[in-house]
DNA sequence: GTTAGCATGTAAGGAGTTACATGATTTT
DNA sequence: AAAATCATGTAACTCCTTACATGCTAAC
């Protein structure tokens, strides 16, 4: 059976909307996507194709193999069906709680050209106020054990709490972006290292 | 059979090892604990105490009971045997890999107060070399995918990027902390509103 | 020709969740 | 006496990882 309702589907839908791929090049892509540095394992995503593929999602592409398949393949290129792109679209539309959780959100997040400003919008908004509900429940627990606890655990704490509070101004930021109608502004991202003399930038790109 | 080798058992003893408690208020604060906001379910926290019980590292507490226990038990309260404070101590001092993945980094982080510094020292360098790992395949996918890819995709990698560079820093400070033999620099959190008069004070507790 | 990396798969199991089911105690 | 919340538990299922197993292709 296995529902596959989750993450990975709308992952490996998303990514091959652009392009057919192969499994292995797809791990890699779905792992940056998945974010946190964690590498998703074949174990998980090759039944997941297969999976997909029964479901009529996926179909094999031979369009640039000239010679013959009986050769036996040794790369799988899937491609999107129709029902695939339905699919797709479907998940994406989704701006309910399932699309404010950690994981799904990033997913969602990450398509996010590909959908209309107000479900944009509903999604960026949920996942804000899951995010101050949480900072709820921290504070609460914080302000609890305020001086009944050692300064490990206090500090653990603090950091959690600055962690979610920098996670909602950031989302507070991309509303105010998403509101003024613009895709979000663009820092280039300090990838190298103290050295480098680009002082940050900030431009902001129209929708294409 | 079931291992339970991970991260809730070690919150289970490190949290009983202060004073008994029962299953309900351990779920709270084991989620506090656990962080990011999530709660821990009766569905896996019942499991494992029971479990954990068999083991021999916790037993039932009857001290407060004045009442015959055989009036049907309400509550359950454990507490911890001798030998679940000797299996609170071996996963403690295990400074090893399994230390520095995400969860159960932060258990061990919360009971440092109850290792010596070179394991703080050794989980805490482990740690950072695993965020530092990270950080190397995020920046390389980033440059990769540089131009090709979308606004939003780019974006949310910038932020990820952003919150592992963060979560290094704070690391490093720790680490500079523990070196000159502190407890970490506890920095008043900011839990009240944009009206707060109280400045970002940053003090310092010796060890008691 | 052999090492390294590309590529696909499967079986077993770990670590949790959801949904359900039940009853005790406290508050209104 | 009804409602809320405290408290415990179980069965089924989800989603993922680990460890194993295999074979192709390019580089040295």
């Amino acid at each position: 059976m296995a529902k596959r309702g989750g993450a990975l589907e709308l992952a490996v839908l998303g990514l091959l909307h652009e392009s057919p791929m192969h499994g292995y090049e797809l791990r890699k892509r779905v792992s940056v996507l998945l974010g946190w540095g964690r590498v998703l394992s074949y174990g998980s995503l090759y039944p997941t194709l297969k999976q997909m593929q029964r479901a009529g999602m996926l179909s094999e592409d031979d369009s640039g193999t000239g010679a013959v398949k009986a050769s036996r393949r040794a790369k799988i290129v899937y491609k999107l069906t129709g029902h695939g792109k339905d699919r797709f679209e479907e998940l994406m539309s989704q701006a309910g709680p399932s699309a404010w959780e950690d994981d799904s959100f990033g997913i969602h997040f990450a398509f996010f050209s590909r959908t209309d400003t107000e479900t944009r919008m509903r999604i960026l908004e949920g996942r804000r106020i899951r995010l101050e509900e949480r900072l709820d429940r921290v504070r609460t627990a914080l302000a609890r054990s305020r001086e009944r606890v050692d300064a490990y655990t206090l500090e653990l704490q603090r950091h959690g709490l600055e962690s979610v509070q920098r996670e909602v101004s950031w989302l507070g930021e991309l509303i105010d972006d998403e509101r003024s109608r613009r895709t979000p502004t663009v820092r280039s991202p300090r990838t190298g290292e103290p050295g480098s003399t680009t002082a940050d930038r900030t431009e902001s790109i129209h929708e294409q």
